[in-house]
DNA sequence: CCGAGTTAGTTGAACTTTCTACGAACCCAT
DNA sequence: ATGGGTTCGTAGAAAGTTCAACTAACTCGG
């Protein structure tokens, strides 16, 4: 007996597993196959065109969404589902590469303020486009439209059951409270 | 002028980028914060309940997926489309776990083969219960049918189109050549 | 058979992320 | 005001990943 009949087999587990049936396994297996590909891709896409990683990225359109493109670290932790030691290690490589300042906050003295630089503003208006045209290209052009938004429903209702179930992870979803 | 505007915006771009639309960038963004609460979630899940992260119980059920749960290095690394090195590490960790053992392959000098124990296995069995039961609670049963066949469709769109740019990454999608 | 080129796997250093502990500042009920 | 609880951000160590160099073994045209 092989492993994928035991383990798409109630019969061995102790308690009784509901397995997945053919068809809900094969879409599952799409979606973790493609999101692999698909998340590799855009990341090496960023690197070697402008050297740097999908979550640097993120934390530069982040901060490039505020007015005065400035973040608190901890927004930036909250908004990425990072640690907030994680944002000061990767804000500090950040800014040692000149894409990013920090500088104290005035109004609650713990804070520290991250600012994109001008140069960060440059970086990003340049990884903006390779980013877009690889999700164009790798994903949003491959399908029809319908399919798309079935795509977003179903991700949306992912999101909405576990923030439900995680009321801190409501901070990645803006505008949706 | 703020950010979103200018990302949005075909005016600022240097070579004219095709910007998304509303609905598209609401789908994009609704399919990466739903893969990362997801994902995050699945791996926290397992770590809690066994310890192994989410790519370790991956290792773990390429191996249970051939008759003697035994793969070649490479193999793990293909499939997984993870580094040689990478793989060697998490195997050497696994290996001093107990979950899996390593030995000389009889035809190829140069290879070395990775079988799960007994002790992987039952922790496989144990851990896939977690999975499943995860996979189910956070996604399958979230959508209708129909939208998640969608979203299996895109995916598999996605990959194809990869597969097609970048052949080794065939590796990762079994029963698909 | 030979040797150039390729493939398998490991190693250790560099880098990134996670984990733990900490000091400083805030909040607020007393 | 003050002291207990909380939040903010950092720092360094531990754990995991990537990168570059390397050895050994396979392949195959000549």
């Amino acid at each position: 007996m092989n492993a994928v009949q035991v383990l798409e087999s109630p019969a061995m587990s102790a308690p009784e597993t509901h397995w997945l049936d053919d068809d809900q396994q094969s879409d599952w297996r799409a979606y973790i196959v493609g999101t692999t590909l698909l998340l590799d891709t855009l990341d090496r896409e960023l690197r070697q065109a402008h050297g740097i990683s999908l979550g640097e990225y993120e934390i530069l359109v982040r901060l490039s969404e505020t007015p005065d493109r400035t973040l608190r670290m901890a927004q930036i932790a909250e908004s990425m589902q990072h640690s907030r030691s994680r944002v000061t290690h990767t804000v500090s490589r950040m800014e040692k590469a000149g894409l990013i300042s920090r500088c104290a906050s005035e109004t609650d003295r713990r804070g520290v303020e991250a600012k994109m630089t001008d140069a960060g503003w440059e970086l990003l208006v340049a990884a903006a486009h390779t980013h877009v045209t690889g999700v164009r290209n790798h994903f949003v052009d491959l399908a029809r439209p319908e399919d798309f938004q079935a795509l977003g429903r179903v991700m949306n209702a992912v999101s909405d059951q576990l923030v439900e179930e995680n009321p801190e992870f409501a901070d990645m979803r803006p505008g949706r409270d």
